[in-house]
DNA sequence: ATGAATTTTAAGTCAATCTTAAGATTCTCT
DNA sequence: AGAGAATCTTAAGATTGACTTAAAATTCAT
């Protein structure tokens, strides 16, 4: 991934330089904002930082200029004012993030990682009643107990809690999560089905999944 | 579609106000606990985006109060920890989902919908008086029961609805939901009818399923 | 390579659903 | 009004689908 940092400050331009190579990010860095817009434009980049204040042209010019030719390259802001107004004003110029100076490193890197990341690989957590799964941590929670699942079994409790108050078909249900696109014939859903409701203590009051019969199941807050 | 956002960032607070305004949301701001659990009261919204960490009152304080009064509007939390066991607590406080800081604005833009599909009802639904049948849940109301309806029951009324007002012979209906295409000459249409009518408590002033005599039959606004 | 964990198959059981059939009722026509 | 046909209603028997369990097959980690 390589980086442009426009900062005419050569301490902290030398400072993230050295901290982002670290990270095996490409870094190159422009110390004016003539000098900077000419090397964003020639769209090596995968993410720009631009400083406010800059000599030549201010990081909102370069921004705005930047933004008519590549829309989807993300800019964060290293800003030393916060205020409201400033901040706003360089969003709307197109940026996608901002950070006040002084900032950890720490701080940095995390955000530079979120606008990397690629958009449709989010965390993301799906509740269904008291229980919780979380993708990004591949853990169920029931409660405050945290429920082991197989993988298996954490795929088709994915697949009905991402499809909340759906109906799941079995054929969808056989093909999204055992990947199986014919005929067929077969009692594994059931299998895991009990397995979920045995695991998770889903009795008749509490039957976050319900079956739906003749056609599948259905996943739904009582 | 009526949003809050209870955030004491007033950068953040202002990126968000506006990035959901220019998806025509209509968005108000409260800086503090208080003043946001007071808002949110007031009942006139239709999702509320709450920061963990406040000043006044906490983000889970607030979701927890809400939730007395309001159980059907989603909650999101913005929060700046993704330690586990604190988003859990706000999930279990209610929350319909969280998002950690930071994040892309498109990705909330994408958590809020999910979050008020269900409500605008673009599923593949089905009309008839006060009769409402979804093919996406596989449900059935009248007026704000649900109705249980076997899978016969549920095709043979899905035909009838997707034909309103029009006239549904009895071959169309025995091909179509039985998958006979030969002679038929049996009464299980009588019988399926008969138990629609019993389970939808279709009285002789309600009757949304007339029958044409010599004909079949057909569903129709009174 | 071995043992443990996981996944899949298979079979018995039970309950929900479907179908049939027969008597009761309603409708239509003369 | 009365006959005949269509429809309604009910209940019993047949069928299907889902649940459960255990054992076989596979995968995974040591």
């Amino acid at each position: 991934m390589r980086l442009l940092i426009v900062e005419d400050e050569p301490g902290i331009a030398a400072f993230l330089k050295q901290g982002l190579e670290e990270e095996a990010f490409a870094v190159d860095v422009a110390d004016e904002g003539k000098q900077g817009l000419q090397l964003a434009l020639s769209g090596e980049y995968d993410l720009l930082l631009l400083d406010w204040m800059l000599p030549g042209l201010s990081g909102i010019e370069i921004c705005r200029q930047f933004r008519k030719e590549f829309a989807e390259t993300p800019i964060i802001f290293l800003t030393a004012k916060d205020t409201l107004d400033e901040t706003i004003f360089g969003l709307q110029a197109g940026a996608n993030d901002y950070i006040k100076k002084p900032f950890h490193f720490e701080e940095l890197l995390e955000r530079i990682k979120v606008q990397l990341r690629p958009k449709s690989g989010q965390h993301a957590a799906f509740v269904l009643g008291d229980i919780i799964l979380n993708t990004e941590t591949h853990q169920v929670h029931k409660g405050n107990q945290v429920i082991h699942l197989t993988q298996k079994e954490f795929a088709l409790l994915e697949f009905l809690m991402r499809n909340k108050g759906k109906v799941c078909r079995r054929t969808r249900i056989i093909e999204s999560v055992w990947d199986i696109h014919f005929e067929y014939n077969t009692g594994v859903i059931d299998v895991y089905i009990n397995a979920l409701r045995k695991k998770l203590n889903l009795s008749a009051d509490e039957n976050y999944i319900q079956t739906v019969r003749g056609v599948g199941y259905i996943a739904n807050e009582l």
